[in-house]
DNA sequence: TCCCGTTATTTCCAAACAGACATAGCGAGA
DNA sequence: TCTCGCTATGTCTGTTTGGAAATAACGGGA
């Protein structure tokens, strides 16, 4: 597996308040992996992700707003799994918006354009 | 001094390319530091950075463009000194046109008035 | 020639972080 | 009652990170 591999530059965005990153590339990818796989577990898996590490950006997230993002369930004849919130599905929906708004501002491609060509070796000192 | 002191819900804008954080608030920041202050050094103090880690922060933009983003001198009669190259302030003028135009967009408000109100104690569980 | 504050770099150590693993509880169905 | 995969949480350890400090070079001015 190429570790290497970077599509493009990209531009990327956060949600922080109050020292947490309430919203970020991750989290939202987390959350859509959550709602296509029907499971906190599944979605790990999908991400290479630690079970440990996903349930604390639920965590996090989960702090700044008042009901919960998630739906959880353990046992039963699903043996368990989750489910997103609508709340969680709007943020998804606002925070896709504004990425998408962002990559469609001219400053965007201003800005990747000002860029080294990738793999351009760096050279040896300035 | 209040480390607690959180204004309101921030929009973060980052951009990278090949593992490496180019752009961010931090960055951005530093760059308009050594701007007014014309120094790497009085930039640091101001900014309650160590120099070496100023200077991983310029290093790591640096290495994503063919021309330098600041001009250095040490010695001389004003005892060394730093300014930007006319490629860093049209970093800082695109992005922050860009943070502009998101924190314009209907979705940050959006987002923001999504948020548990600020101050609020976290819930003991769910 | 010495002085000064800056650039530029290295070494060392503490703190923060991340991954691997272990464990307990859940509850429908067999 | 046992099984199974998932939720939920804790522990441990190695890596990464970041700060503090030390050091050398620079070069105009006194």
């Amino acid at each position: 597996m190429t570790r290497t591999h970077h599509p493009r530059p990209q531009l990327q965005l956060r949600l922080v308040a109050e020292r947490d990153i309430v919203l970020g590339p991750g989290k939202i990818a987390l959350l859509e992996a959550i709602e296509h796989h029907g499971s906190i577990a599944a979605a790990c898996r999908e991400m290479h992700l630690s079970y440990k590490k996903a349930w604390q950006l639920l965590e996090t997230m989960g702090r700044h707003f008042d009901t919960p993002l998630v739906d959880t369930c353990s046992g039963g004849s699903q043996r368990g799994g989750a489910t997103l919130t609508p709340l969680a599905r709007e943020l998804i929906v606002h925070y896709r918006a504004l990425l998408q708004r962002l990559d469609a501002a001219p400053e965007s491609e201003a800005l990747r354009a000002m860029l080294r060509p990738l793999n351009t070796p760096t050279p040896p000192d300035r």
